[in-house]
DNA sequence: GCGACAG
DNA sequence: ATCTTGTCGC
């Protein structure tokens, strides 16, 4: 049973100030805490979230969204953005260090959280199976999947059949860690692997469910968009400023 | 030691 | 991720 006053081993978060190699030690703590079963119930609010940024940005600026979009319409209800300094690189593997933050400041403006979020980036197919779908689930405690564009680890079983719909497995280690979905016809397959909530089963139906006839599912689509909205908006070129306005 | 390597 | 114009194919 819990003790009074004591924090809850399961519930432990963590610092976000931590060397990559305490990164890498949090992640294999907080993989054993996901859960990689089981499926949505009742989703009327799937968000997409991402992250854009200027490489040559003096400030290191990072601008962070995310897009709650209804279901099964998918038409955008909600969006909000968080602009913030990042210290900390991008490490293949240890991403969700640099861009978590930010993110979980930018859906905890929203007025309701979603039902499930569909992330940018990988899920359990990460070398300690912590993607930054599963560590963001983990933190809302909320139904995440790990929709990326590229590998970060893995080999496919077979080669994806060219039409739409068609999958084949992400094998790692002797294991089926993920999918790769051709979400359409012609253009290459996106890699699906469960974030936390949810099983792999289902975060590729959620996956094909959100889909609106391009390569990334609307969610995600959207949230690409805003986000470079926003980083357009907030961070304008050098030049400018001095033709078209006033 | 060498190659791979989400965004 | 971002830098960039036109261009090939459905």
């Amino acid at each position: 049973m819990s003790v009074p006053n004591e924090p809850d081993p399961s519930l432990a978060m963590h610092s976000w100030n931590l060397t990559p190699q305490q990164a890498s030690e949090v992640q294999k703590q907080l993989a054993a805490q996901t859960v990689r079963t089981g499926e949505p119930e009742g989703v009327q609010r799937v968000a997409g979230v991402d992250v854009s940024f200027n490489p040559r940005d003096p400030k290191a600026l990072v601008h962070a969204v995310v897009v709650v979009l209804s279901y099964p319409g998918l038409e955008v209800i909600d969006r909000q953005a968080v602009s913030a300094a990042v210290d900390f690189p991008y490490i293949p593997g240890l991403l969700s260090f640099r861009e978590a933050p930010p993110i979980l400041a930018a859906i905890g403006q929203l007025s309701q959280k979603p039902d499930l979020v569909i992330v940018d980036g990988h899920g359990y197919a990460h070398p300690r199976h912590l993607g930054i779908a599963s560590h963001l689930g983990l933190f809302l405690d909320v139904p995440t999947i790990g929709c990326a564009k590229s590998i970060l680890v893995g080999r496919l079983a077979a080669e994806v059949a060219e039409a739409a719909g068609s999958v084949a497995e992400l094998l790692w280690r002797g294991e089926v860690v993920g999918r790769a979905v051709r979400t359409r016809s012609r253009v290459q397959p996106v890699y699906v692997s469960p974030g936390h909530r949810l099983g792999l089963d289902s975060a590729v139906e959620w996956v094909l469910r959100c889909g609106r006839g391009y390569r990334l599912p609307e969610p995600t689509r959207q949230a690409h968009k805003y986000s470079n909205l926003v980083r357009q908006a907030r961070q304008p070129t050098s030049l400018n400023g001095l033709s078209g306005a006033k």
